[in-house]
DNA sequence: CCTGATAATGAGTCAGCACTCGACTTGTGC
DNA sequence: GCACAAGTCGAGTGCTGACTCATTATCAGG
C-alpha cells in the first residue's frame, strides 16, 4: 500500500467511475463479466481499466474492499438476527460479495478486510449470548459458515421472501438452542 | 431420450470412460475445466468426447444425472440428519454436485433428476418428523434450501471436521426446534 | 501560456477453449 | 473374408477475453 504522488483529478475520477461500473457489472453478471463490459459502462477505454487496476484479480479485490467495509457497516448497525436476514435478502443482488465470502472462483486473498468482518460478527455473537437470544456454546466459526451458507444458498438458489423466512427461522432456532 | 440402434461395444466402453473422466475432472476442477482436459484424461480424442456429447453441457448434465441418482440412493440409506452429514462430508470431493444442487453457472435443466431427489428428502423428513427428531412446522423447501446452502458453505468454505459438526449441530437443532 | 509529466485511447497480440470435419480405423452382418 | 456403416482421430477454425503499447490528449506548476 505504498502511496505515490497523488492522481491527477481527472483520474481519480475515472478510478472512481471504474469502481462503480466495476461493482455494477460484477453485481449483475458475477466475476465472469468481461473487462470490457466494465470499460463500456464506466465510459472509458479499456486501457484505463488496466492503468488503474493492471490485473483483473486487482479490480476484483478492489471492490470486494469495498463491499467488504460496508458489510462491516451493516453489521455495526444490527443485532446478529437482522444481520444475517439482511445478507441473505441483499444476496441477489451482490453476486461478488457472496462470491468472495466463499472464496470461489477468483484468485484473491483479503484476509484483513475479512478479518475486520469477523471481528464485526464477533461482536454481535457476544451481544446475542449475552442477550440470551444465543446459545453460549455457539462459536464464531460456525456462525460465520452459517453467514456464508446460507447467502450461498440465498444467491443461487433464488429464495423468494417466505422461504428466506422459513429457512432462517430454522437457522435461529438452532443457534437459540434448545 | 430416444435410442438409434445400440452402440457398437467399442463405442460404448469409450462413453463409459469418458463420463468417468469428466466426472474426476469436473470433481477436481470444477465446470470450468476443458473438455480437451476430459478427453486427454479419458485417453480418448477430443472429436470423440464431442460425438457422444456434441456439447460441453450436454456432457455435464450426463454426470450429473449419475451424480444425482447416487444421491437419491445414499438418501434412501440414511437417516436425515445422517443425508446433511454426508452431503457436508462429500462436498468437498463433489464440486459439480453441490454447483448442480444450486443451479449455478451452467445451462442444464435437469427437472425430473431433481424431483427424485426432492422425493427422497421428502420421505426422510416424514419419518423424522415422525419420529419426532424434527418439528412439525418444518417445511420441505426449507430443508432443501438448508441442503443446498450449507453443501455450497462446505464446499466454498473448506470446512474442517469439527467444523462442520459444529455448523451441523446448530441446524439440527434448529430443525428439532425449541 | 507553455511545457513536461501524467493519463487516456483503442487497435492489436496472444492464449485458451468449444466445437468441426475430412481422412482413417474398426466393429458387424452376411 | 468382405463391404460398409459406425466410430475415432486430431489438426484446424473461430471466437472470446485478458492484457499491451505507440500515439494522442489532458492536467499542473512555473
Amino acid at each position: 500500500m505504498v502511496e505515490g504522488p497523488p492522481l491527477r483529478i481527472d483520474a481519480q475520477r475515472n478510478r472512481a467511475r471504474i469502481l462503480d461500473a466495476a461493482e455494477a457489472v460484477f453485481a449483475e453478471f458475477g466475476p465472469r463479466a468481461s473487462t470490457e463490459e466494465v470499460a463500456r459502462r464506466a465510459g472509458v477505454a479499456i486501457g484505463t481499466v488496466f492503468r488503474h487496476f493492471p490485473t483483473k484479480d486487482d479490480l476484483l479485490a478492489a471492490i470486494m474492499k469495498r463491499l467488504l467495509a460496508q458489510l462491516v457497516e451493516d453489521a455495526a448497525q444490527r443485532d446478529l438476527f437482522a444481520f444475517f436476514a439482511h445478507l441473505v435478502a441483499q444476496a441477489a443482488a451482490k453476486k461478488t460479495v457472496v462470491d468472495l465470502l466463499a472464496g470461489s472462483g477468483v484468485n484473491i486473498r483479503l484476509p484483513d478486510a475479512v478479518g475486520h468482518l469477523e471481528e464485526a460478527v464477533a461482536r454481535l455473537l457476544e451481544q446475542a449470548q449475552a442477550a440470551g437470544t444465543v446459545a453460549a456454546p455457539v462459536r464464531l466459526p460456525e456462525v460465520m459458515a452459517l453467514l456464508a451458507s446460507v447467502s450461498q444458498g440465498a444467491l443461487h438458489g433464488g429464495w423468494d421472501e417466505p422461504l428466506q423466512a422459513r429457512t432462517l427461522a430454522v437457522i435461529f432456532a438452532g443457534l437459540k438452542g434448545t
